[in-house]
DNA sequence: ATTACTAGCTTCCGAGTAC
DNA sequence: TGTACTCGGAAGCTAGTAA
């Protein structure tokens, strides 16, 4: 963990930003104050203290200084970007649901069974699910929440289609997890669906309820992968 | 810039590496406390000034919360890492010199001239060197300093070769520009040299002291270049 | 168990100003 | 001009403790 001070951070950032990893950078502290939107006599505390940490080395010239940052002064300040690194681009992109099994209305596995959807999913998911979804019944406000804003992020796409009576929507597929049982199903957000946010749908290669031995009423844990890469993309928009 | 106060910084960094972009998290204010090494009262602190501030959101369950963070506080995490991921990534990765041309002692253009160095400069280089170095006597301690340091970094290497007679040692080129004057020189450090690191050679296609009337006595700037992604292997050593 | 209020202390900042 | 000291106040922390 970084041994360097908050306060310091930004007055930092600057002397790098201009240069002072390498070179002994001019720098008066009112300008240092400006950029690091403190005053002077901050700006020249912050100097001090860096200094007599062993953060930066500075030499007189005349009435200024110049200014260099030390090899241990860079270590500490890219030891807190790693750490801020890690945090934003290796957190786990997983989404966690708890709820109940519920019977389905049979719907499921009337979508599961056309041709339409049976083929995207195997070469999209690299299964074929078992015909019949899995509804789960979510027991809590926040996993509502959460079901709400799957959606919003980056899914295998299974394309709606249409055959000579009726249009079928899209499907919006993530990889997920049951504790305890499998870990390649996945959840689904469908363009139309019969359920509110408070039911999510599984659907996997096997039948949950025959080979798990899940049956109505149990009370399961779910998590649902997010692509962690596409993450970024979508956190700019 | 971010908004976002440099107290709540590591606070927020804990929240995210539990998951808290995407779940509601448990995680009691004794544990956070132990996380930002700070007090138990301090971590319910931050939160409170956290929801406040809208960068999180908190649900009770019992005694205890369940904490998010909202889009508006990822946001600001975010900022303040572009911040410091500029400042790390996108430094000038140069260093300044200063000094006045002096005149050589015949010996640059020597070697300049010899076949075995002439070929890989032009090879590795993309240019055939004026036979004679541009000899820079360094006119602050500083330079100094910086001349004894550029040898670490990352360069264009010259191997040494030997003929009937003797060895020659190798060197190193360092993309460099001369203010004012010309952008594709090159500063060099060699395996053996007769100056001490009072002198800086520099090396370029054209005499610069012909073409530029570059005289000796005259002040000279120059911008020696370090290679922005091989830096960050050195920082690592 | 928890969260969070209060009191008191320390750190940090800005303004004034010495040099 | 510059840097940096002093002083008063604000912000942040800890410990004690209420709920």
């Amino acid at each position: 963990m970084s041994e360097i001070k908050l306060q310091h951070i930004f007055t930092m950032t600057v002397l790098l930003c201009r240069g002072a990893q390498f070179n002994f950078i001019e720098i008066t502290t009112a300008d240092l104050g400006k950029d690091i939107k403190r005053s002077q006599q901050a700006a020249s505390r912050h100097l001090l203290d860096l200094e007599n940490a062993g953060y930066i080395e500075r030499l007189r010239k005349g009435q200024t200084f110049r200014i260099k940052i030390t090899n241990r002064g860079y270590s500490e300040i890219e030891s807190l970007y790693s750490t801020l690194k890690s945090a934003l681009e290796s957190t786990p992109f997983s989404i966690d649901f708890e709820g109940t099994v519920v019977s389905g209305m049979g719907e499921g596995a009337y979508y599961m069974a056309l041709e339409g959807y049976r083929k995207q999913f195997k070469e999209k998911l690299g299964f074929e699910p078992y015909p019949g979804t899995l509804n789960v019944k979510l027991i809590d406000q926040i996993f509502m929440n959460a079901r709400r804003e799957i959606g919003k992020y980056p899914s295998v796409f299974i394309n709606g289609f249409s055959d000579n009576t009726r249009t079928y929507g899209w499907v919006k597929c993530y990889k997920a997890d049951i504790k305890g049982a499998i870990n390649n199903a996945a959840a689904l957000v469908l363009e139309r669906t019969h359920y509110d946010d408070s039911t999510l749908e599984i659907i996997a290669p096997i039948s949950l309820k025959e080979s798990i031995g899940i049956q109505n009423g149990d009370k399961i844990s779910i998590k649902v992968q997010i692509d962690n890469n596409a993450q970024k993309k979508c956190q700019i928009l």
